[in-house]
DNA sequence: TGGTTGATATACAAATTTGTATGGCCGATC
DNA sequence: GATCGGCCATACAAATTTGTATATCAACCA
């Protein structure tokens, strides 16, 4: 029935296996994750292979190796695996009343201490709402529709994206009334390089930042190296050290800021959502009570 | 094999067979459309149905009536649509030279009066270049791909676009000296009013933007309504009367500016390309290529 | 070095999807 | 008001897709 001469436009779920095979790595698991088969998953690349009439992996024993094309052809794909999951948490909304599917994407430690009682309450009050969180794995585009709503430490500029200023959080270095009894409180870098002090493990974007206005955070200083904002909040809580940390949190379980004088990090929050979602009953709902819950937890600190 | 309890990710297949029924508005005609049959359409909107559990059309003798749900989902087919479209063209593009398509969005009178000579030298100079153009049917939002680049009449605001801009291309009130010669040029809105006006058939916002600012170009005034500006440009070429044009294309057919004082209006115009694909040779080339061709129209006129 | 693991490729059978043919329904038209 | 055209629904047959089983190869480890 295929024209053989002629390229026809893939049929659109060989895309899919073709995502999952860039995922996986290899045809079998992707087989796993769609919950097929290697020999059909095979098949479908050969397909669209022969669809876009270019070579897409080069076969190992140890697994497929992506071309070049297949690395450029990679982001489309994501954007239709994206768009796929927000139609049917779009499908999920539809009807009377608050309920559905919502997709948030928030930091790790927003996500972990900040969030769950408002969940929680939302919950409770519409018993329809189901809600998916996105701990920020780099992708978080809302345009893209990676996420329904998100957390975002910028002012979001697209005019297509609703959005709400949340707040200053404030960040600054603390540890335990226990370990500073011990050790002492430092007062000053110099001081500070003699403590256990926790932080980031590899460096992202964000903490460039950080270090060109502050210096003195260099890696080799760190006594624990850690790239989960949470595990190294767990660290400081166990009195391992000196962590950074949202100071409402470091209020929250007893920790005590040093140094607060040079270590004072202002982090502007923003609640954003897709526009096309400000009609969508529960998007609405959980965007505005996120906004009034967050935006306490802001002021508190 | 499918879980009969919970909903699945339906098959990415189910969503083209969805928008192909939306758009040709029955099971028939989208059969027709994707060369499948119309009860392969039909099982294909049930399953979707029964995926995402919502009803999508009411089945009627003269076609398929979309619910509501089924038009508030419409929007994300649309995206898959563009995005696979974009991913075919992409493909076209892999490789070594100046090869495969790319797609321009344009409104009508630049895409018949201006384009085609600077696409003639293209093809002309890269013989693997395929394009494609897209006489603004209103879709032509570059970041959901539905085309590679287009000339726009307002600056693109998105940091995810690349945009340059032309020059201002002056639409002024012609006629041929002609008609002229023999009904006499206006010289005021009331003298204009007994001519034979050549003008729009709806309103657009651009239409609506121009006479809140320069009023006197009423509906009712028209002899000869048309909403294609090639109609009406053809119109005026051929004596009917005082039509609206680009005062470039006006002095290439010999038309004659009235009212110049009276009726200019200046169109910012800008070339613009989704940023990804500033690194396709193809789309690079073609957008520089448009760059300087439509410089060239810009300040000639 | 030999066994184990996990990968792809191929042959064949089962299952599913698709197409064909038909019937019935509504609306437009002469 | 009868006919024609276009549409959807259903039954049955054909074709395609998928899964199962197996062979083969490379890498890893004791």
């Amino acid at each position: 029935m295929a024209d053989p001469i002629s390229p026809i436009q893939p049929d659109w779920t060989l895309y899919r296996t073709f995502l999952a095979v860039l995922r996986e790595g290899s045809l079998s698991g992707a087989a796993r994750q769609l919950a097929l088969t290697q020999p059909t998953v095979g098949r479908h690349i050969e397909a669209l292979e022969a669809a876009l009439q270019i070579a897409l992996f080069s076969r190992s024993p140890s697994g497929l190796v992506p071309t070049e094309a297949a690395l450029a052809l990679r982001q489309y794909a994501e954007e239709l695996d994206a768009t796929t999951a927000a139609l049917s948490r779009a499908a999920t909304r539809l009807g009377e009343g608050v309920r559905g599917t919502v997709r948030i994407s928030v930091s790790e430690m927003i996500g972990v201490e900040v969030l769950p009682p408002m969940l929680a309450q939302l919950r409770a009050q519409w018993p329809e709402l189901v809600l998916e969180i996105m701990l920020n794995n780099r992708v978080e585009d809302l345009l893209r529709r990676d996420a329904d709503i998100a957390v975002r430490g910028v002012r979001p500029q697209q005019d297509a994206l609703v959005a709400q200023f949340i707040g200053t959080i404030n960040i600054g270095l603390h540890a335990t009334p226990d370990y500073l009894a011990r050790h002492g409180a430092p007062q000053s870098w110099d001081e500070l390089g003699r403590h256990g002090l926790i932080g980031f493990d590899s460096e992202t974007p964000f903490i460039r930042e950080v270090q060109s206005r502050i210096g003195g955070l260099r890696r080799e200083r760190m006594a624990l190296r850690a790239d989960s904002d949470v595990m190294q909040l767990a660290a400081t809580r166990a009195g391992f050290g000196v962590g950074v940390c949202q100071v409402g949190l470091a209020r929250r379980y007893g920790l005590v800021q040093v140094m607060a004088d040079q270590f004072n990090w202002p982090m502007d929050t923003w609640l954003a959502m897709h526009g096309d979602l400000r009609n969508h009953r529960a998007c609405r709902v959980v965007f505005d009570a996120l906004v009034t819950g967050l935006r306490d937890y802001a002021n508190a600190a």
